[in-house]
DNA sequence: TTAATATCGATACAATAATACCGATATTGA
DNA sequence: TCAATATCGGTATTATTGTATCGATATTAA
């Protein structure tokens, strides 16, 4: 029943739309074009359109898309309706920065509690989310079904705590950690690097100036 | 005299590579080959030996690079001796966690001053930098010469933070606001969107469990 | 000295992603 | 009613990215 897997690209793609979609004023038409998309974006309208297919059946010609209908097969397709659990290991800044973003709860990510080596015993709560000690990781691991660890900790200190969540059972991986992970092949692993993103902005940015001198 | 631009891909790659030797034990051998880095880092050794053909030419039959000379050049490649300034503009959690990470300025990006709406005139310190009040903003502009703009504000304060950096001067915007962005042609955008990633993390996980019912 | 081998770099091939093109169709307005 | 047109969705083409293969070469060890 292998149902075409959806491209990196696209999937990449599809909260931007919805991000579009949503940020339109509500007086605004009930139909949208792919082509106004795609303008709105700075992308090629087939692209546009070839994503859209992906979730959603609803185009029809001179006419596009119902907008709520487009916004409701984003949504649904992206598993926003029903969460995930997650919990976020290391409450640094960037850890303190994700666990009190609230974008995540309405894009299906539940953070559930996050872990710091530097709190006591009891814990404490930033933006109402408990913040344990790294003692009780193990526990709270067994006691609840996580599926998803973020791991904000210092490079040094990555690793192991991914061996410590791929041990207590969670499934995916996203590592904010400027360092490279070893997981088992069924865990998920995602890297968020800023630093390769940098590289990117950086030497873009460069070439742009050196080309302005000739 | 253009020489090939390089992918974006390989480019994001770079930085990679650089952590993974720069993580190599001290007593480690001199020289590394393609096939070592690709099993460290789970790539495919014929993709390693091409980006590193990119960037350096010291690869040696039977005995591979020299770790010193490939870490130099990758260094050189990516700018790190030579520091982009750069401004923030959104002092929250995220902005601060930006602010205080050391790595940036060992990666040639060096974040001169934050702007933040809500800092009382004289500004305050976050990790030994400075942060203004948004009436400041273009003057700070207009004295130094910033190229880059870093984006950490509300969605809805973006787009308008973004042109205050543009009319400024700046020639490279990084967004870390969850929003599309419209600039002049001549402006390099890049989006740091961190739901894309969640979008792309949950669907495979979303995917792999589906799998394991069958 | 010579055979075996690890590794490089180049070229060829394959997979993925983006874009162009085109026929079909719904709407508008003559 | 019918022509003009915007837009869809499919197919074809092109561009980008990744992988396999192979000859050349440096090192090791017989």
């Amino acid at each position: 029943m292998e149902k075409q897997a959806i491209s990196n690209q696209t999937l990449k793609r599809l909260p931007i739309y919805l991000n579009y979609l949503k940020a339109l004023p509500q007086d605004s038409a009930v139909n949208i074009s792919a082509t106004t998309i795609a303008e709105g974006l700075r992308l090629n309208e087939v692209q546009v359109r070839k994503d859209l297919a992906s979730v959603s059946s609803g185009g029809r010609p001179r006419v596009g898309y119902a907008k709520g209908h487009l916004i409701h097969d984003l949504e649904r397709f992206l598993g926003y309706d029903d969460a995930t659990s997650a919990i976020l290991v290391g409450a640094g800044n960037l850890g303190k920065a994700l666990l009190s973003y609230h974008g995540f709860a309405q894009r299906g990510l539940n953070i559930v509690a996050a872990f710091d080596e530097r709190v006591c015993e009891e814990g404490i709560e930033i933006d109402g989310k408990q913040v344990l000690p790294m003692a009780k990781l193990e526990e709270m691991l067994a006691r609840m079904k996580i599926l998803i660890g973020i791991i904000t900790v210092p490079d040094y200190a990555a690793q192991q705590v991914c061996d410590r969540l791929v041990a207590g059972g969670v499934r995916a991986i996203w590592n904010f950690a400027p360092t490279h992970l070893t997981v088992p092949e069924k865990v998920l692993l995602q890297n968020e690097s800023m630093v390769s993103s940098l590289a990117v902005l950086s030497k873009r940015l460069s070439e742009q100036l050196d080309q302005e001198e000739e």
